[in-house]
RNA sequence: GGUCCGGUAGUUCAGUUGGUUAGAACGCCAGCCUGUCACGCUGGAGGUCGAGGGUUCGAGCCCCUUCCGGAUCGCCA
């Protein structure tokens, strides 16, 4: 037997009573005579005593041995009140040694965290055994099997698709796998099971889950794994926008009170129609956390002799107190703004005396500052700034700022978890480059307005039921009521540029599905990792993955992507140039 | 593919204006120590300063090329 109690498990009851623990040698500290080892498995860390300082000499740190012995009450004085096993020692009376250590680690265990991450990933079964890492990947079961449950009891039913398949309608590159017997053929591995739940649905399936893998060969970022992530997918037959909301919102709002001390914003979240977030967030993914408004100023510039601002898009942004900050504080700000592609930040501050200073402030006539001042409630000690730029890009500009003074002036409320729901996607948009109208997301969404709208209205006018699910300007997901019409697909996809043949060829199983009656049906898939990434507050997405690919999309500890032998590549009919 | 930041001991980092034998902490090794809990004390080993080239009497430091890592834009819901 290898233990009768786990490293987490003594208690003084347990006291002056036999047992035997097995785990990995944490720390040693040898006094001479008496020998001090904390034991460390997953459930925690027991303190073993040895009175032979030469008995492990042979197992040094992170060795693995099982300990028999009896179990002891410490001392007053020697009581560890940081452990929850503190008040209990084990005396060793025999021990095995079950795997042993090499002497030099590539790091500190319980230091993992500050080591460079590639060293990290090489050694990810070490990293792993710091049980501040450890905690991250067990909170992540613990939030996918409670993800399920609360799914399954509102109806859902678990269903897996096809890893192996063909591509699907999201836009990414996709991942290609060869195929031995069609010779030239290949499978593709799913960006989402958009097109298989779908066809659930038209198969008279009427709620639908699946914390899914999906695959998107596109470059990482900290908040996005290269390669694969999953997502906690769902389709609802018969649904409208607002039945989705509702499931999403029990969904999320549940999780998060569960998993986290935070504040979490309650049900029914905040719905914020596209356009409006953009102009007072200047983000589709806006961190409502942040109490900074962007206000649209432009036509307040058109009888004003500024070069800059006159007849362009001009947006101001209050910053509440902002006075008080040093000169540097400016001086930062702007190198900012620079940094990001602006030529200036300018500001007008409200000092003592509703006086106003900045470096705009002479080109505002004695009316036109009142008239500013009255327009954005402007108080004592504000300082409200200006961002101007082409009408393409003034915005996102806007919404970096607006981010920026956000975190600089400490406004952001970290003890909260805000949600919103994005709606309102536009349909279409201009390509900038070719000037033609393209689907500005997820063809399959439904145009708001259906038919009508496609024949009567400006393309770019079009909305679509297309939504997004943010927290803390995280996106989580999109989602959509899907366009379950082989007619609307039809135009739809016409006004795009796309003749009809192109959705009988590419996307076929859906289009040939609807053909059969197809009922109406909504869902979206808010990303899994990202929710735990949110909970456990990391800020790399790697944090809550428990064998993460580096951003370079490398496997470093099984060296993934690797070279396969010839015979593997001639099976498959490839020929490496 | 672009931009920014970084690469010095096993790890995390410091390294002055270009100037003697490149340092610290932790880890490792040896010795001492019977109540520690990140034990302590003494001593020791450990370096292709990412690689290549250049400037210079002299390069960790300056220049060029290149490789690697991270962030970010493009890309991606």
């Amino acid at each position: 037997m290898y233990r009768t109690h786990t490293c987490g498990e003594l208690r003084k009851a347990h006291v002056k009573k036999p047992a035997t623990l097995a785990g990995w040698v944490d720390t040693i500290r040898d006094h001479g005579g008496v020998v001090f080892v904390d034991l460390r498995d997953h459930y925690g860390i027991t303190q073993v005593v040895f009175y032979d300082d030469d008995i492990l000499k042979e197992a040094g740190k992170e060795s693995v041995i099982s300990v028999e012995g009896v179990v002891r009450e410490r001392d007053n004085e020697t009581v560890n009140k940081r452990i929850p096993t503190g008040e209990v020692e084990l005396k060793a009376e025999k021990f095995k040694i079950l795997g042993i250590a090499e002497r030099n680690l590539p790091f500190e265990i319980s230091e993992s965290r500050q080591t460079n991450e590639s060293v990290r990933l090489k050694y990810r079964f070490l990293d792993l055994r710091n049980p501040l890492v450890q905690k991250d990947i067990v909170l992540r079961s613990k939030v996918t099997s409670f993800i399920r449950k609360k799914m399954e009891e509102m109806g859902f039913i678990e269903i897996q698709t096809p890893i192996l398949t063909s591509s699907s309608p999201e836009g990414a590159r996709d991942y290609l796998v060869p195929s031995r017997k069609h010779k030239g053929m290949f499978y593709a591995l799913p960006q989402a099971p958009q097109i298989f739940k779908q066809l659930l649905m038209t198969s008279g399936f009427d709620k639908y889950f699946q914390i899914a893998p999906c695959f998107r060969d596109e470059d990482a970022r900290a908040d996005r794994s290269p390669g694969e992530f999953y997502q906690v997918d769902f389709e609802m037959a018969f649904a409208t926008q607002d039945d989705v909301f509702e499931t999403a919102e029990k969904l999320l709002y549940d999780t998060f009170s569960t998993f986290s001390k935070k504040k979490i914003s309650k049900p029914p979240f905040k719905r914020v129609p596209y356009s409006e977030a953009m102009l007072k967030y200047g983000s589709d993914k806006p961190d409502l956390r942040n109490p900074l408004i962007i206000e649209d100023l432009s036509d307040f510039f058109t009888d004003v002799d500024f070069a800059p601002f006159k007849n362009k898009p001009v947006r101001g942004i209050v910053a509440p107190d902002c006075i008080k900050m040093p000169k540097s504080f400016f001086e930062n700000m702007l190198e900012y703004a620079t940094s990001i592609g602006m030529k200036g930040l300018g500001y007008i501050s409200v000092s003592e005396g509703f006086e106003y200073k900045g470096p705009i402030v002479k080109f505002l006539t004695e009316q036109k500052q009142k008239d500013l001042a009255k327009r954005l409630n402007l108080k004592q000690n504000d300082v409200l700034f200006f961002i101007s730029d082409k009408a393409g890009a003034v915005d996102g500009l806007a919404g970096q700022i607006r981010a920026e003074l956000g975190k600089r002036l400490n406004l952001i409320d970290t003890s909260a978890h805000e949600f919103c729901f994005v709606t309102d996607f536009p349909m279409y948009g201009v390509n900038e480059e070719s000037g033609n109208v393209e689907f500005m997301h997820n063809p399959f969404s439904m145009p708001q307005g259906e038919m009508q709208a496609l024949l009567s209205k400006n393309p770019l006018d079009i909305k679509a039921y297309q939504y997004d699910i943010v927290c803390d300007g995280v996106e989580l997901s999109s989602g959509a009521v899907r366009n379950h019409k082989p007619d609307v697909m039809v135009k739809a996809f016409e006004i795009a540029g796309y003749p009809k043949e192109v959705i009988e060829e590419k996307f076929s199983a859906l289009y040939n599905a609807f053909k059969y009656g197809a009922p109406p049906h909504a869902g979206m898939a808010p990303g899994l990792d990202r929710i735990v990434m949110l909970l456990t507050g990391n800020e790399s997405i790697r944090e809550v993955v428990a064998f993460p690919m580096n951003s370079n999309a490398q496997d470093l500890l099984l060296g993934a992507p690797g070279s396969v032998t010839e015979r593997q590549l001639r099976d498959v009919h490839i020929k490496v140039r």
